[in-house]
DNA sequence: TCCCTTTGCTAAATCGGATTAGCGATGCGA
DNA sequence: TCGCATCGCTAATCCGATTTAGCAAAGGGA
């Protein structure tokens, strides 16, 4: 029984003026084009009482612009990684009275391609081109107004980026260590020492190394994962454990570190009494873990913000072409530190 | 230098015919409406050579569809638990060509009317209405073709509801431990041992326990914890540890079982050697915990892919008015159980 | 040869607004 | 009283498609 919407012929009805005049009130050009205060009135009180509101779609033809925008991801949708990435850019979206439609590639460039053309056919005002990791992608040509959220253009695309500020999260993780007096026997699990012995593709990795070559700690040895999952921490804490004797780990992200601590607790070591752990991501098992982890948050609900401002300073041609934004990555200090 | 988009207009130039016979043969309609097959080619190879696409603001205008539609959520969308959910409704919208609006509510009933608004001026074709846990929501009137997704209308409102089968789910857990042999010393962390002994508003508690007791297993005692957080999984562990000695824990999700596994380590109890564990939910700390949970697994991604079905079906007026469809939790059986 | 049907295509209306150009009435100065 | 500017509003066009109604040419039967 939904009756049918009402529009600006309706409201214009009611009112007794014409469209032109509806529209010119509604879109509150009414004084600059001499609608009398009389009229304005009686337009906006009958369009309170019908309930009008434009059909966007129409606005949308009209206009040129849908106030929609598009969050395009390899896969961060559907990771919890990247559900705050998803919610800082949704608020800072609601700020602006804009929607986002939003689609995975799964990395596939032919989904891509579809998933990018479905947006641009329903005439969104700028893309967000997200990934789950940092990473290097390519752009595709003609995208419109768009900003690479967590993610690198692989060739110079003049298109504005977002990543975490992940040497500074290196400088910031060194420094703990650092703070609480760990000069030696600090090892990393997960990447390192040098900052190529990192897995494949994994910029991050080679940030944070970077990092904490830049606050001067010394690191006294290292285990490589090709994948940063617990077991693969397990197993590479256990096996640092066999020959040397660490007073502090970090670990490259905190799944990693979930498989230190079950090696270190098999070994009878307790964290932080006999060895400090600090480590990245601030993923929600850090907090669950016993004792708390210390670790360096990506910040993905400011990512996610911080996307869509610049995606309307881009739109709004105030946009330097080709910045990268980096944001900052705070320290969450939890119970995984203590001196040596 | 983004050259403006080729329309239809384009394209009939670029053919030599009129925009009504481009538009025929881009829709499929040229057979029936009598378009010869050598202008049909023409306009095929045009609309290809120049890349034709068709704008679909335009087309929702003209037709009222606009292949869009709505995932509004109480905060589903960025919680890992419904990263999945999303993943399936994306998919699945995908499938037929449909592109997916989110937003989030945060549970504030004037945000929601926001959105939904927003929604509805875009002439969305359905909306799904999901909630983070399975509760009972207040279905806004007039909102269209809509579905209930992990929800359930607080009154009759006519309209589908997708929901885990958590009685099913119930069942199973019980079974799991009958089946190897668990007949006594079984308790629950969580909620129960009766079906009303549940935390508010928890839906899932409430059927879980139902689903245990229709197995016909044996419950020993249990601990009720408002929170399920691995914290209170802990405590109450532990506090039942202090009474009792179980030989089998049946924890209502795997965040308690978190803590409970903590609570039995520090209690000198192996796992599954002294006390089985099973688990609802499937989080992914799961398959990272040792020894890896048993658990039953909430089916997010094909919650997220029938959501987008049944809604087609009732835009296709195909579907029984607020029926409840059930999907099954699967077992994901791993390596916590074991005979007593 | 004339009339009617079929074939093959197109003009025009439509969707719901925004925008441009302009029209009639009034006020004002000369 | 005439001419011109200003005021207050509206007719008409446009955005880019779909869809209805109908036109001109060709074909067929009497």
């Amino acid at each position: 029984m939904s009756r049918r919407r009402v529009t600006l012929a309706d409201l214009a009805q009611a009112a007794g003026v014409s469209r032109t005049t509806a529209s010119l009130v509604m879109t509150g050009r009414g004084r600059e084009l001499r609608i009398s205060h009389d009229v304005e009135q009686k337009v906006l009180r009958a369009a309170d009482e019908l309930g009008y509101r434009p059909n966007a779609v129409s606005v949308g033809l009209r206009t040129g612009t849908t106030r929609t925008i598009g969050f395009v991801s390899d896969t961060v949708a559907t990771s919890r990684l990247a559900g705050d990435m998803i919610k800082g850019a949704l608020e800072a979206a609601r700020e602006r009275g804009v929607m986002l439609f939003i689609g995975e590639t799964e990395g596939d460039p032919e989904l891509e391609r579809g998933l990018l053309h479905a947006m641009q056919d329903r005439q969104v005002d700028g893309i967000i081109l997200a990934a789950m990791y940092t990473r290097m992608i390519k752009v595709p040509k003609d995208i419109g107004p768009a900003v690479l959220l967590n993610a690198l253009p692989k060739s110079a695309s003049g298109l504005p980026s977002i990543v975490p500020d992940e040497v500074g999260a290196g400088r910031s993780a060194a420094r703990v260590l650092l703070e609480a007096g760990h000069h030696e026997d600090v090892y990393l699990i997960g990447a390192g020492p040098r900052s190529r012995d990192v897995p494949a593709a994994r910029v991050a990795a080679v940030e944070r190394l970077t990092g904490i070559e830049e606050a001067g700690l010394r690191i006294a040895g290292a285990r490589v994962c090709a994948d940063w999952q617990p077991e693969e921490g397990l197993a590479a804490t256990r096996s640092l454990l066999a020959g040397h004797r660490p007073r502090a780990l970090i670990c490259l992200n905190d799944r990693l570190a979930l498989g230190a601590y079950q090696a270190l607790n098999d070994a009878g070591l307790s964290v932080p009494g006999d060895v400090s752990v600090v480590s990245f991501d601030d993923h929600p098992i850090a907090s669950w873990m016993r004792p708390k982890l210390t670790t360096v948050a990506l910040p993905h609900y400011e990512l996610g913000r911080k996307a869509v401002e610049v995606l309307f300073a881009q739109m709004g041609e105030q946009a330097e072409p080709g910045r990268v934004h980096r944001v900052a990555m705070p320290v969450r200090h939890r119970e995984s530190v203590a001196p040596p």
